[in-house]
DNA sequence: GCTTGACAATTGGTTGGACCAGTCGACAAT
DNA sequence: ATTGTCGACTGGTCCAACCAATTGTCAAGC
């Protein structure tokens, strides 16, 4: 039953509503359709793609999910502004078209790492017996060539999800979960082992949070673990810097212009 | 041209949809669709809720959109677990069919504010001479009983969207106009109203952050900052607070069995 | 007995067309 | 200048049919 190490990926099977939204995200996350523009309306958008008017409508439907445009009936689907776009958006957003937004890849990084750092600290306070084994089997992982490579850097993904359990809070079990799934994206992932980095640099780090864990020192742990996750973060960090952030001003949100809910004075 | 101060609310143009998907939605919520079960076919869904398969059909996408359901053609529609879901399903797993699920809202809570108050920091780390007069203006639209005080409340909440725009992150930008957006929301709002939360005991708060920005004392201002970041997180605590939460066993994530992309050694 | 392959039932995906419903601008009446 | 009506435009829903993927069944072959 020994297969080849060449691991075949199942051919993706796309919806024609998944190309429609895909294209027409990339169009707004390009800026082809500017904050408050309309997009054309169904029918028209139907005889372009050659599609029918309901695939266009579950991808307008997607795009109306993510936050990218909001669709009011008689008047068409307008585009928002991309600050206002779902949390969800944000992989689309650095990684669209064959392009990265490394400035926005950055911002991201630089928004990440303390907050990983953070579950780390919370992980350890919280952890219970079973977790240091768990997190020895992850270690072990990781060092064990044998197992393979693509095992390896999945098990490094992987102690973001452990130790959001470790924390026992859903919201962080949540985050580490989308966390591990946007860095198993292409274009991060190649970069980082196109940089060579290997797993078995992480086993130092770890054998140290381990020592710390089991002697029952837990702040010597959350340093060791601090270096751990900082390293985890370096695909992003990485990809960030293969090209120079362009400018050095700074993003400013648009101020909205609120709901009038208040007009005038009570009587 | 003065209007009563009663604001009337444009009434809740529901489409047929959205209708479906929230009971959907809450059904998997409230666990009578378990992880890994299956909904019912979309045609059998058409007859129970007598509307067109077309609109079950949109229903279920929003769900696949939320990351509630998986859809595969041949197959139905399974249910994922929770803790894949993503953070747009937030706010109904916590306020779902006019119950307030505490301990995730005490969860996140917990998660919050410590990246509040990070926020806080950062924002002020990065302050440009602006944005002291922007400050000013939030707080004396809270002091000014007279604007309303939705406009009192509203200007609380945009305090969090005024720092994100200060980090020049737009990831910080994105979380700050969601979490604005969440708190807006009714349970949480209406909660703090009633607990007779008084805008103007944020005022000397904020007071003491401008002073100590004028006089350049970072690090009193972040301090005065925490403290008003803090309330604001309130009513959150407030709502978690009117139920003694449940359980104190510690809220653990599913081991997710991983795609086997490793089946043998290398020749 | 086990594997293999063909088949059929089930279920989601797509299509075309029709009609309902909300929005907005044009324009006439006041 | 204001108001009211209307019509063009656009999204929302419905229907009926067919395409395509999945899965279980079951018989043929080893």
């Amino acid at each position: 039953m020994s297969r080849t190490v060449l691991a075949f990926q199942p051919p993706q099977r796309r919806r024609l509503h998944e190309e429609v939204a895909e294209q027409l995200r990339d169009a707004i996350l390009d800026g082809r359709f500017a904050a408050g523009e309309k997009l054309p309306p169904e029918r028209e958008l139907a005889l372009e793609f050659q599609v029918n008017r309901t695939s266009v409508r579950e991808a307008i439907g997607v795009l109306a999910g993510l936050g990218l445009v909001r669709v009011r009936q008689g008047d068409g689907a307008t585009v928002l502004p991309l600050v206002d776009a779902s949390f969800d958006a944000l992989p689309a957003m650095i990684l669209h078209g064959d392009r990265v937004d490394v400035p926005l890849l950055g911002e991201l990084h630089a928004f990440m790492m303390p907050l990983l750092r953070e579950m780390g600290r919370l992980a350890i306070q919280r952890r219970e017996p079973a977790d240091v084994e768990g997190l020895r089997a992850l270690r072990d992982r990781i060092a064990d060539a044998g197992a393979g490579r693509t095992s390896q850097v999945a098990a490094l993904r992987e102690i973001l999800v452990f130790l959001s359990d470790m924390t026992g809070n859903r919201v962080w079990q949540m985050l580490a979960r989308r966390t591990e799934s946007f860095l198993r994206a292409a274009p991060i992932r190649e970069t980082n082992e196109r940089l060579g980095s290997d797993p078995a640099r992480f086993v130092p780090g770890m054998d140290l949070c381990l020592a710390a864990l089991e002697a029952g020192q837990s702040a010597a742990a959350i340093e060791a673990l601090d270096q751990v996750i900082d390293r985890l973060g370096e695909p992003m960090r990485a990809v960030a810097k293969t090209a120079p952030r362009l400018g050095t001003e700074r993003n400013r949100g648009g101020r909205r212009a609120r709901p009038p809910t208040d007009d005038g004075e009570p009587g």
